[in-house]
DNA sequence: GTCTATAATGAGATAGAC
DNA sequence: GTCTATCTCATTATAGAC
């Protein structure tokens, strides 16, 4: 019978504070730096739950991903389509629409919790590792929608851009938020601590007149045909 | 006979046989991803020469990075001060210094062998993995003082931006890099591959417009003191 | 300096009692 | 669904012959 598993709505439940352990871990020492065992000691579970619930520890860390992902990718998608629909009334700057991309993640990473942290974290991480491991595929697939529509929409507002000087700006924008969103430190390095890398609300505002500028700049600069 | 080991100029000593697989190896799969056994299979070496000549793992770690930084570091920081002697006479653009910057580091990874690219891509994971893991250290240390000298040039060239939109400007500038030396392969994903991350080329070209655009929209829109 | 053998520990995964 | 015990293999590091 399978009577107990439609328990109403059961606190934490096991499966949940394994992946919790799992998120953390794997985003502050990564893939292979983290031990099965001390996930599970960290959840607070017998070591052979985890097998037992995922499988592999490849296949839990694809789990962590797709836990948040579903609801994280639709959020950047609406902030995305919103900045677009308001452009029709109030003609927003390309520096809108970088913030309506990049404004999802810091909301999160601030102010939904120590396990959306850890998840930005961990997915900064594996944007920044190369494809050939085979444990972040489930990144790869699950974020490339968004960023399609993101392109899409700077398309639209770039016409008469070089479509590869469009995706050479994206390149440049989402390459530097993989490195902010793990919030190493070099900034407070070098800055002598006066800024700081967990600042992300200073950093949304700064992203968008730096990185308008220089899409604008590409874009503008080698027309279509040109 | 012992005598062809004598040889004037020997072939690879053991030693940097021993550091020329583990760079490319750590940069591939990363400190914990990568075994000393795999390294010294690699090699060609027995198990026991990698604790004779470093010690620890995380010592041999460093002497990767070390073996080449000083020269590295060098070589930036004379790329930056030609483009400030240069600036004497012809006045070059701050996307000139940019260039400068990032200069060293694509010719290295193009165009100085398969044992340079590796160590590219080694920096670029180091740089990207949070300051708590023990291993990083010598990153770190060794290449914070082209970064300062980077941007002191910066505001020299902008003396009436504040000093924090200098940093801010350098902070995406950096990140930017980090990223992109890493050849993930996210452009070429994008690009439904007609560009290439490999291609540090033409992105050095295109990197220099953008970022100049960038820099010059923070540093010139809000004034010392303002 | 080089190499073999092994110590000591930790890893991912599973079997089977409850 | 939960937990203990364990299998099997890989790991870092070292001891000691050559």
């Amino acid at each position: 019978m399978k009577a107990a598993q439609t328990n109403r709505k059961a606190d934490p439940k096991t499966k949940d504070k394994i992946i919790d352990a799992a998120e953390v871990l794997f985003s502050g020492k990564g893939y292979y730096g983290t031990t099965t065992r001390e996930i599970t000691r960290q959840a607070g579970v017998p070591l052979g739950l985890m097998s037992y619930y995922f499988g592999t520890k490849a296949d839990l860390y694809s789990e962590v991903i797709i836990r948040r992902s579903k609801e994280h990718v639709a959020a950047i998608s609406a902030s995305i389509k919103q900045a677009k629909a308001v452009r029709g009334e109030a003609s927003p700057t390309a520096g809108d629409l970088v913030r309506a991309y990049f404004a999802p993640l810091v909301k999160r990473s601030l102010h939904s919790g120590p396990g959306w942290k850890a998840y930005i974290h961990l997915l900064s991480r594996a944007a920044n590792t190369p494809r050939s491991e085979p444990y972040v595929g489930a990144f790869n697939e699950t974020y490339a929608s968004v960023n399609d529509e993101f392109i899409a929409l700077l398309k639209e507002y770039f016409p008469d851009a070089a479509e590869e000087d469009i995706y050479w700006s994206f390149y440049f924008l989402s390459s530097a938020i993989i490195h902010i969103l793990v919030e190493s430190g070099s900034i407070d390095e070098t800055s002598k601590n006066t800024l700081h890398s967990s600042d992300l609300e200073t950093i949304l505002d700064k992203m968008g007149p730096f990185f308008e500028a220089g899409i604008s700049r590409l874009a503008n600069g080698h027309k279509k045909g040109g």
